[in-house]
DNA sequence: TAAAATACCGCACAAATAGGCAGTTGTCAA
DNA sequence: TTGACAACTGCCTATTTGTGCGGTATTTTA
């Protein structure tokens, strides 16, 4: 179906997909031939045929600036709430938890329940994760062994890797300056909030 | 000046906020007009000159769907470009140079010309700067002692600490495994591409 | 209480815009 | 060499759309 564009039809789709982020607006039939020298309404109409039957824009008929994206460049991203506390026995992601929220590209975080937190500490500095470092954290309530974990602990949330032992789990850091933490399995106090699955920092 | 909207002009505002988001274009005037059942474009037209008024939108004379929000919640993310391969000469976001591009949170990364460009190798790993991550760069030729750039020599494209030092530049890696790179300044083929400012890590 | 703002109607007009038909030229593959 | 496709010109039409002028009635503000 989509096949390649000519180099002028790749030209015209440029075209619109900046004029679309610059200006929040599709351009017209004339603004684009205005913008490469075609004379005629149809000369432009020619290529956005081609760019529609190869399945690279949408048109509606009869609407003025009625050309769209299809590969959409305008719904790539999620929002990711950003958890301020934590605390036992609330729900992680409740609406009074949410400090604020963010956009994040869809291909960087796996879909299903993802929040962020904000990492306080350099426990996890050897993986790589620093104090004030944002992780992506994917919710579930297990984890497979030597998984970078968010586990919480009464009113504290950590980042950890988790190692499950015989009746207990064993929370390493990955700092030598730091030693596991040891939790006896029985504790309702305790439990895996997600397991980490990205990473993002200002710098 | 952009005083408390009436529950009208509210409902309105909404209404073309609700249409952009949706159909990816502001409507027509006269699409306002009949989605509140008002037969006058002019009854359109004076509320939103009263919203053009408090500041809420702007508009663009002679141009169909020339409304645009003013605080725009609609642009909470950007689109970075993701840069493939870097060769000297050629203009880093050439448009044959970008591979991807993809959505990052405006709050992240600071205003003005970013790229993201994907790390390899782990000379800089001891700044938590991995193999496989993304760096978000600012573009910028020159930068201050320290900073961790993204220097070009000849093809390659290499991050590292920013020295500069009489008549040359030292690229020192964060890791003891490797050794710095010397520049003499007068190299055509070297150059600062930018400034690191943010990172991101899948796991 | 007067002035300003709000929220409408109705009509008219010009510009902007999409769409259509007929034809030309060059390229490239069957 | 024929035919499909790409990329155009030119001209015409119908619709869409923004804008302008002149109104009315009610509410809010100074």
């Amino acid at each position: 179906m989509s096949r390649e564009l000519t180099p002028r039809q790749r030209e015209i789709y440029d075209f619109i997909r900046d004029n679309i982020t610059t200006n929040h607006l599709p351009p017209t039939i004339r603004e684009i031939g205005e913008k490469f020298g075609m004379s005629s309404t149809n000369s432009v109409r020619d290529v956005l045929n081609a760019l529609q039957r190869k399945g690279f824009i949408k048109r509606r008929a009869g609407i003025s600036r009625g050309i769209e994206l299809t590969h959409s460049h305008t719904e790539e991203y999620r929002t990711i709430p950003l958890v301020g506390r934590i605390a036992a026995g609330a729900p992680i992601t409740a609406i009074e938890n949410i400090e604020d929220s963010f956009a994040v590209d869809k291909t960087f975080v796996p879909s299903g329940d993802i929040f962020a937190l904000r990492v306080q500490g350099d426990s996890m500095k050897d993986a790589g994760i620093y104090d004030g470092d944002f992780v992506m954290v994917k919710k579930q309530s297990s984890a497979d062994r030597g998984d970078i974990v968010v586990a919480v602990i009464g009113d504290e949330a950590t980042v950890k890797r988790f190692y499950p032992e015989k009746g207990r789990v064993r929370l390493e850091p990955e700092n030598p300056d730091y030693g596991p933490i040891i939790i006896e399995k029985k504790l309702p106090q305790f439990y895996i909030a997600g397991k980490v699955v990205g990473l993002m920092r200002r710098m």
